[in-house]
DNA sequence: TGGATATTTATGGGCGTCAATGGGTCATAT
DNA sequence: ATATGACCCATTGACGCCCATAAATATCCA
């Protein structure tokens, strides 16, 4: 599978529908369910959406943790409040009432890749929360240590 | 995969289309996506660029960080602000506005090789960035400590 | 070695296709 | 009835594909 990258915004209609951009809806070709798996984000005012594959990996951590320990109880709630929402047939998810309330949604969505999920922000709440982080990045000089190369001559099947 | 050296500098046209050089252009052989990642350097006034297979394995890096954690939050950044940009058929991308914006640039466009990325310059802020680099260099008579080859050999110090 | 020719690369513009958007209809459930 | 969801269609505007030309490089031959 893919990765999610970059950035892009859409309108949200009367209906509650906002267009999954291409290049993301791209990424669920082998997937068994085509839709999304949207749950609210607990660190930022947005939303956190990824493909069936990646909520069963959740799922999978969850249960690392100690049965009915305090963490796996609070970090279920990842599991208990994720939405299934399947695209209609030109791409599309009707995001639910509470969804666009927690996350301050109107007229448009931003859609921001994070790798293996993205997120779905109200765009000027983007920009406040992430412009930051963007500064933060350059004072600090972040670097990130890399991972070596999996292997020299990357074939895929 | 090869490396990006060297510099070209080519036109951008109205509809913000510029070629990538031949010579990087050959480096993308192998690639499954045809076409460049490129993202906003935060350290300077330029754009990085480089493959799928190298975006990927930023993508993994940050996954070694904990899901969820401030680290990943931060560094997250560079895969956010990634825009996918696919070479058309004679080679080109299509550079967006806010890119154009960041990076300030005009007519023309500079490319510059760094290893396993590159980088896309306005001609004039590269010269006035680098130059000095160049001479700091020079005259600092900076040395850099080279990795061992691959290939196994004696481990003395 | 020089000059003519072929090949490749860069650049510019027209045009068809497709993604995004908005709205309508029908079935189902409340 | 009213709301919700799945599907269908029409519009529009951006993007990708195509071709045509220019510039640069390589190839060939006298």
């Amino acid at each position: 599978m893919g990765i999610f990258t970059g950035s892009q915004t859409n309108k949200l209609d009367k209906k509650g529908r906002v267009s999954v951009p291409r290049n993301f809806r791209a990424l669920f070709d082998q997937e068994k369910f085509q839709g999304v798996y949207v749950f609210p984000s607990f660190r930022v005012a947005a939303l956190e959406a990824c493909a069936e594959s990646f909520m069963e990996r959740i799922v999978d951590s969850l249960e690392d943790l100690p049965l009915f320990s305090d963490d796996q109880d609070d970090l279920s709630i990842i599991v208990e409040s994720a939405q299934r929402l399947p695209f209609d047939t030109e791409g599309r998810i009707v995001l639910p009432d509470d969804f666009r309330a927690t996350a301050g949604l109107k007229s448009d969505v931003k859609f921001v890749g994070r790798g293996r999920t993205f997120q779905i922000w109200h765009p000027a709440h983007y920009d406040a929360e992430r412009g930051p982080a963007f500064e933060r990045a350059k004072t600090r000089a972040l670097t990130l240590k890399l991972r070596r190369p999996s292997r020299a001559g990357d074939e895929e099947a």
